[in-house]
DNA sequence: GCGACAG
DNA sequence: ATCTTGTCGC
């Protein structure tokens, strides 16, 4: 298969303040206009952990974008190389996702983090970093804010209210269904926050967080749970009673 | 100085 | 993120 085309240089055995420097050079370089083809698959991206945090199963959905099923899964077992640093997420879980990315026959026209993008305090959460990385359009949907709305969105599906960052607004807090807690949705790359709304709205039809992220959550739960039976060298039961 | 802090 | 026991409700 084709290797996955970079569009930036990349160095991930990085220090948490060389990391930092890079996000404000890496920002500079997000697009926030649409620049999209037409959507016909959408991605949605998730990792799961093992008990100590060091294991991981980086996992992709492709879906259809008009029916919402599934087209294609791929993954990648690995380990990870930089700890959880709230604001250094995407040098965590980029390495992993990238590792299952490149394992896709085909790339998909949009893909939805479980994360930020332009909701960020240097504006280069995990979405608009994976963008750049690939400059594919993409879209940050996070299940809590990193950067907080001054007030909360209506109680009605799609109502909303802006997340600021130095007087500019950087995404929204969204309510994708009635009386359900909001999510937290961004620009990633190549896409204007509304659009971005609409696409999330679209993949929410009946669930609180899009089928992008719900897919590729559950699929990445699955594969762990058979990683943990299934590979299991010698089981100890130090049960007593 | 103190609190807050995606997954 | 993961761990963890029960509980309320469709």
């Amino acid at each position: 298969m084709p290797q996955l085309q970079l569009h930036h240089p990349h160095v991930w055995d990085l220090s948490p303040e060389a990391a930092t420097i890079l996000q404000m050079a890496l920002a500079k370089q997000v697009c926030l206009n649409d620049a999209l083809p037409e959507i016909k698959r959408v991605a949605g991206v998730d990792i799961a952990y093992g008990k100590n945090s060091e294991e991981l199963i980086a996992g992709v959905v492709i879906l259809d974008a008009d029916s919402l099923q599934v087209l294609e899964k791929v993954h990648f077992i690995g380990t990870s190389v930089f700890p959880y640093v709230p604001g250094l997420f995407s040098f965590r879980e980029l390495p992993p996702l990238l590792k299952a990315l490149e394992k896709l026959q085909f790339l998909p026209d949009l893909i939805v983090c479980d994360g930020h993008g332009q909701a960020h305090p240097r504006r280069l959460g995990l979405a608009s970093h994976l963008g750049i990385l690939l400059d594919l359009p993409t879209i940050g949907c996070g299940k809590t804010p990193l950067l907080k709305p001054l007030v909360e969105p209506g109680p009605e599906r799609a109502d909303q209210s802006p997340i600021w960052l130095e007087s500019e607004q950087v995404g929204v807090a969204l309510r994708t269904q009635p009386q359900i807690r909001p999510v937290y949705v961004s620009a990633g790359h190549r896409i204007s926050l509304k659009t971005a709304i609409d696409w999330i709205l679209r993949l929410s039809p009946d669930y609180r967080q899009p089928e992008t992220t719900r897919q590729a959550n559950s699929y990445v739960n699955q594969l762990r749970e058979a990683h943990h039976s299934g590979p299991d060298k010698e089981t100890e039961v130090t049960q007593t009673i």
